[in-house]
DNA sequence: CAATGTGTATTACAGTTGTAATCCAACTGA
DNA sequence: TCAGTTGGATTACAACTGTAATACACATTG
């Protein structure tokens, strides 16, 4: 099984921009990323670089400009860090979890039938 | 809305002990986390230190003993860990996450039913 | 009373993370 | 051709984390 490497917060929001649409030079990822946050071009660039750093991206390069594009798809990384987020807090135990969730949570009652129409999809 | 401090990975298999019962001597402490982990003695002394300096645990003394006890419960912890986490990964939306586990998930037929007896609790 | 043990307080130290600034090489326009 | 601009590479730096070790103060024992 693939490992994905650890992606930061920070990292996080950039790999968003390059999962939505890839491949991206470091302007254009800038760009996209400035609309969402007040970082300065050269931190992205930072994250830009630790993130290729970690092999969680890697680049063409065009003239001088490179092109970004991830290297771990956003299902993997989002398991995985289910997974750390799971065993932490609740000890590994995915159930426990929904437990508390549906208990804590507001659901529309569209959201209740949808979640009931996936268990009855899951139920044999 | 009272805000809990940031309790990091480490931090958090202490508060575990705590929260299993208390109050604790950090001797108890240690003694209950040499179960669990690897850590030296001196390592889980630090960590009480840390946890009491941001407030998330506090002491009695007698004579020259701590007694730790939590200042902030389970429940606030796990509720505000996983709004930062669904945050980070899911953009805050809950249900994009629970629709997301379910497909990744096995579930046992109990399981399943509980979740949806669940449900039907929810929906009015 | 002196040495030893024990519990706490202080200090250490490297790796990670957030958040950039500076340096350098190449391109571009005058 | 020279200076400014621009993109990338290197460096910065403090806070937070993991993981302790050392120092200190009080208590116990011989």
């Amino acid at each position: 099984m693939k490992t994905v490497p650890h992606i930061t917060d920070a990292e996080w929001e950039v790999m968003k921009v390059l999962w939505n649409e890839s491949p991206r030079t470091a302007n254009d990822v800038i760009d996209a990323m400035q609309e969402r946050t007040e970082w300065k071009p050269k931190t992205i660039r930072t994250l830009l670089n630790r993130l290729a750093q970690k092999q969680a991206i890697s680049f063409t390069q065009e003239n001088r400009v490179y092109a970004y594009f991830p290297l771990v798809s956003e299902g993997e990384c989002v398991k995985s860090e289910t997974q750390s987020f799971l065993k932490r807090i609740y000890g590994g135990a995915f159930k426990p979890m929904l437990v508390n969730f549906l208990k804590e949570e507001q659901l529309s009652e569209e959201d209740i039938k949808e979640l009931r129409d996936m268990l009855d999809g899951k139920s044999k």
